[in-house]
This record gives structure tokens, sequence and C-alpha cells, in this order.
DNA sequence: CTAGGTTCCGTACGTCAGTACGGAGTCAAT
DNA sequence: ATTGACTCCGTACTGACGTACGGAACCTAG
């Protein structure tokens, strides 16, 4: 059990200091007490390896794309143990993702076609706008 | 030619009038002048089909993935020919566009994954943190 | 001509996820 | 013991993309 300070922990998370003091202000992240080994003094606070833990569950469930409450939300259920609410938040976001895999997927056939457009003519003005014009697809989440 | 006012460019564009006095602000849509049919008074500004196809590309743009200053400066691309500029923009964006759907699915099968098991379980809490842990995996732009 | 709906415009506020700053306290090495 | 790095904490700022407010001007129907 390493006792790692803040800045030992955010180069394990792969993240700022900043940011694991953001984390903590939003109560994602414990705000462990001040020790020192030899006693004296206040000290420094102290992380483990279950704050190693949870800061990696914290940047995976982010490229998942939920969101810093989602994320919260999820922490503190694995602490109790409701499943459904787990579950029920789990099949949104993945419902979700796969929206948004179409939509990203749909709009790099776009960009596709008109990049190509403007590749293969050679004359007159590059057709983005023109090729662009009537899809009104909608982003609504990443 | 009709001659809109802004309510009616934002009905047809999908965006709230607000909107497009933002994309004005930012330069990405022209304030057009004022003007009314009898010519009595100031009138308001009025819009045409040419700000309606302005504005719907600005929306396709989006979704894919181009930033407001990105699609002003594919505006300002189209107004004069720089057809390398855009297409090395699209290039780029096409890049782009790959890395965050190759993101999003890696993240969409880890989830699936992490949803079964929390479905599969009986017993003993939830394996949300524990099923996600060791990926680092980064999300650079949606 | 008047009531009430729009438009115009500047400025302020909101969200999400951080990032930066600055001064005081603390720690590790020389 | 002093230097230099790191920590702590509150507060402020960033950026991308809007959304809201409020008063004055304007337009349209009755």
């Amino acid at each position: 059990m390493k006792a790692r300070t803040v800045a030992i922990l955010a180069r394990e998370g792969g993240v700022g200091v900043e940011t694991i003091r953001f984390y903590q202000r939003r109560g994602l992240m414990p705000t462990p007490d001040r020790w020192s080994s030899d006693g004296v003094g206040a000290g420094v606070r102290r992380y483990g390896d279950e704050d190693v833990r949870r800061l990696r569950f914290i940047r995976s469930a982010q490229t998942a794309g939920f969101t810093l409450e989602e994320i919260k939300e999820l922490l503190t259920l694995d602490a109790s143990d409701d499943r459904d609410r787990a579950r029920a938040l789990a099949t949104e976001r993945l419902a979700a993702l796969d929206r948004a895999i179409d939509v990203l997927v749909e709009a790099r056939a776009a960009l596709r076609r008109l990049a190509g457009a403007c590749a293969a003519t050679e004359g007159g003005p590059c057709p983005i706008i023109a090729a662009f014009q009537d899809q009104p697809a909608q982003l609504s989440e990443p």
C-alpha cells in the first residue's frame, strides 16, 4: 500500500494535479487525511491503490461518454449495490453511444464524398457548401 | 427569393433566434441590411435563400465535428477558392472522425461487456469498477 | 391608432470539464 | 538551517457553444 502524494497519483492516473483537486471538489474522489511518516508537522494528504483505481475508473467511464455527474452516481452505486440503477445507466449510455457512432459514421461518409468531389473537379469553386446541404442530421450527445 | 425575418430563418435552419445572432457575432453569418417592403421606417433585417443554405451548412459541418472557427474558415475558403486548404481541413477532420469512431466503438464494447457482467452475476457487488479499470484509452476529440 | 408580438442589440449568465494563480504551509536534501 | 520543490486551498479564468434578459424600436391586425 504505497502512500502517494497528489502529484504521484496524478501521474499514475494520467491527469494533472489540478484535475484531482477538481474531482475532489466535485465529490468524485475522496480527500484523505494528511499525515507524515515521522509524525512531525501536519504532513500532506496521502493516496493509496484504491484512489488510483478510482481515478482510472473515472477516466475510462469518461471515454464511454458518461458525464462526471453520472460517474459520481456510478461510484456511489458501486458502494451500495443498486444493480438495477447501474444497469439502467449503462443501457442508456449504450443507446447514446450507438446514436453518436451512427452520427459520426454518417458524417464521415458525407465528408468523404465531399473531399472526393473537391479532389475530382478541377475548375470552379470547391463544392463544399453545395455538397453538404440537405442532411439535417442532429448530433445530440457524443 | 423569399425575404425572411430572423425568426423564420431560425425555424428553417432548425436553430433558435439567439443562435443566429451568435453566429453573426462570430462572423459565420452576415448581418444583412434592414428594409421594409413599403419603404416606411427602418424596417428589420431580411434573410434570403443563401442565408438558409449557409445556416444548413454550418449545422452539417458541425455534426462532422468542425468547430465554429473551422467552419468560418471553410466558408471564407468557399468564397475564395483555396482548394488545397479546404482539402487539408477535410482530411484532417476525416482522420479525427476515424479516431473518434474507434474510441466510441471500443468504449461501447467495453460497456457492453460490463452491462452483460452486471446482468449475469447475481450475488456480490455489480462489477462496475472492477470491469472498467485497465484501459487507459484517451478520447481526444468527438 | 393602439395593443401586443417581433426585432434589435448589448451584456450577462449557463454548462462541462478543466486550468491557472498566488500566497502560505510543508517536505527533502544539502 | 536554508534552499528549492511540492502541497494546499480558494478563487478566478478558459473555451466551446450557446441561452437569457431587458429596454427600445418596429411591424401587423383589428
